[in-house]
DNA sequence: TCTTTGACTTAGAAATATTTTC
DNA sequence: GAAAATATTTCTAAGTCAAAGA
């Protein structure tokens, strides 16, 4: 990258690209798919393409829910024929199973292919990526990191959405607004116009749309190994090892405002100490009935946290259990300090449990506060301050003599406490339980062959002892194998531990958004390299990490 | 000042590709 | 060489936060 980008806010000076890749038309379900309400029914091909969204989800859980079906249902009315919108009343004497059917055959089909109709379409998709993959900022070809306008579907909320299965309408070009420089801009398709091309180089991105179910809008943005994320990213872990410069002074001042007069400081200094301790998000308000209800730190509600003067040995616990981002669970117990707990119990006072637990406070205004405290600190930068210091303690515990898969195991779990830290769970894999039974089995058979080698080694020692031989082959080999077996028993114990461990957390979130990499560049003072650590698409993500960090490398 | 909008990062699930096992 | 297991990539929803708008 060239040094010094500009200072006016400007993100490039050039920018030229080919536009998007719009999703396939739709193509009508061959005669023989039915669909039947009460009897067989021929749809009209818009009522039938929102119909096969549905039926292509059978299996899913979400087809289950009343919220979805409501909305499904709801909106597939709007695409049906005035003659279909009289029969069709019920979604319940719906059957969609022959196309539910058909999609699986298709599907299975297509894993069928012969190697040379797979490569055709390999093909295919490498030319379109060819096409419209890339595109060109400043004086660089830059990969695009979504070229393809998300498809119509069933919108399929996280968690409690009150949206789930309304349905995601169809993006055209005329709703698309290209950015790009004004020397030439990207053809519409044959017959189409762009909603409207503009010249924004204050932006990043380089098309964008308004979507149906939130009205928001989105964008087609360059990958992560473009310049323009990559120095943003650089930039966002400079920002967190300033943090670390001052962090002790920070800490040293929300802990005075303990013990303000005034309860809105108190409120924000609660909450900071929980952002900074527990790395919880900011948590901005959301609008009601919008969403799913979650929180963050700002928006905890009386309902999401419990106070124990004394829990078991210890005293002044907080219970935290609210649905964060994703509407993924937050359950903690954890002890605080005194004067935190007489301040949640001020704060409670008078409160009914779906009342705001920090009333004075908000996300604008704590962040207002941090701007003061230091340039660039959000209530996110502790985030990523504490993911990465996290990183370099545990890793500075790695021993030197340990094998390198020995290092890669440390090393996960080093990522391991950051994940949990972050609260970064995912749902155990469907063959979790399966997979730990096959490894179960390895494991058995290993310790069976141990025992056999260790027979045989104390056979051969006898042996050797009778026939006074100066020196045994047989010896030597069966006490290489008892030691070779040994090993192998304990990489798949090892493999077993952090498989378990593993079970319901996410090690890929904070690797990729919370690490800084350079740390983990760095790990090459102990000879791990680079490529145990980062795959392929890691490694062109932080190829400015690895460029530049030594092994010294500090955050 | 308060609310809304826009741009961007962060998130887990699902789809797909690759590797391992039988 | 197929199927199963695992790793990687894609997808797009859901956050954060500053700036614009009322």
């Amino acid at each position: 990258w060239e040094e010094e980008r500009s200072t006016d806010g400007s993100k490039w000076r050039f920018l030229e690209h080919k536009g998007p890749v719009f999703a396939p038309p739709y193509e009508p379900l061959p005669d023989k798919v039915k669909f039947y309400y009460d009897k067989l029914m021929k749809l009209s091909a818009p009522a039938e393409e929102v119909a096969t969204f549905f039926g292509k989800m059978l299996d899913h859980e979400y087809t289950t829910k009343d919220i979805f079906r409501k909305n499904f249902f709801k909106d597939w009315r709007k695409e049906m024929t005035s003659e279909e919108k009289s029969k069709i009343t019920d979604l319940n004497k719906c059957n969609f199973s022959d196309m539910n059917e058909y999609f699986k055959t298709q599907s299975e089909a297509r894993k069928q292919m012969s190697k040379q109709e797979k490569q055709k379409i390999k093909e295919e998709n490498e030319r379109l990526l060819q096409e419209y993959g890339f595109c060109i900022m400043d004086n660089h070809k830059e990969r695009i990191g979504n070229f393809r306008i998300e498809p119509p579907g069933l919108f399929r909320g996280r968690g409690d959405h009150p949206k789930m299965g309304m349905l995601k309408r169809r993006i055209r070009p005329e709703d698309i607004i290209i950015n790009c420089s004004d020397s030439k801009h990207p053809k519409p398709p044959q017959g189409t116009k762009w909603k409207e091309v503009r010249h924004d180089n204050k932006v990043t991105w380089l098309a964008s749309w308004t979507e149906n179910i939130q009205g928001s809008i989105k964008y087609i943005m360059l990958n992560p190994s473009s310049r323009i994320k990559g120095e943003k990213d650089w930039q966002k872990y400079e920002t967190a090892r300033r943090l670390k410069k001052c962090v002790d002074r920070i800490r040293n001042q929300y802990r005075e405002d303990w013990k303000s007069k005034e309860m809105r400081i108190r409120q924000r200094a609660v909450a900071l100490y929980f952002i900074d301790k527990l790395a919880l998000r900011a948590g901005n308000e959301k609008e009601e009935g919008e969403t799913a209800d979650t929180v963050g730190c700002c928006s905890l509600r009386v309902e999401h946290i419990k106070l124990y003067p004394k829990m078991d040995d210890q005293e002044y616990v907080v219970e935290f259990d609210f649905l964060g981002k994703d509407s993924i669970r937050y359950y903690n117990k954890i002890p605080v300090e005194k004067r935190v707990f007489k301040n949640l119990q001020l704060f409670l006072e008078n409160k009914q449990p779906e009342d705001d637990l920090f009333d004075r406070l908000n996300t604008s205004i704590l962040n207002k506060h941090l701007q003061e405290l230091m340039d660039g600190l959000t209530a996110k930068v502790f985030r990523t301050y504490n993911a990465s210091i996290t990183l370099q303690q545990q890793l500075k515990e790695l021993s030197c003599d340990d094998s390198i898969p020995a290092k890669i195991l440390s090393y996960n779990r080093a990522n391991r406490a950051v994940a949990i830290l972050c609260n970064h769970q995912r749902a155990p894999p469907k063959t979790f339980e399966k997979s730990m039974q096959n490894l179960q089995t390895k494991i058995d058979e290993k310790q069976n062959q141990l025992s056999t080698a260790k027979k045989q080694l104390k056979a051969a020692k006898a042996d050797h002892k009778a026939s006074h031989d100066e020196k045994s082959k047989t010896l030597e080999v069966k006490r290489k194998a008892v030691q070779r077996i040994e090993e192998q028993l304990m990489k798949l114990q090892v493999q077993a531990t952090d498989r378990e461990e593993n079970k319901q957390i996410a090690l890929g979130t904070s690797k990729l958004n919370y690490l800084d990499p350079r740390i983990s560049v760095a790990c090459k003072k102990w000879s791990v390299p680079i490529e145990k650590i980062y795959n392929k698409t890691q490694r062109e993500k932080f190829a400015w990490a690895i460029d530049m960090a030594e092994k010294d490398y500090e955050f």
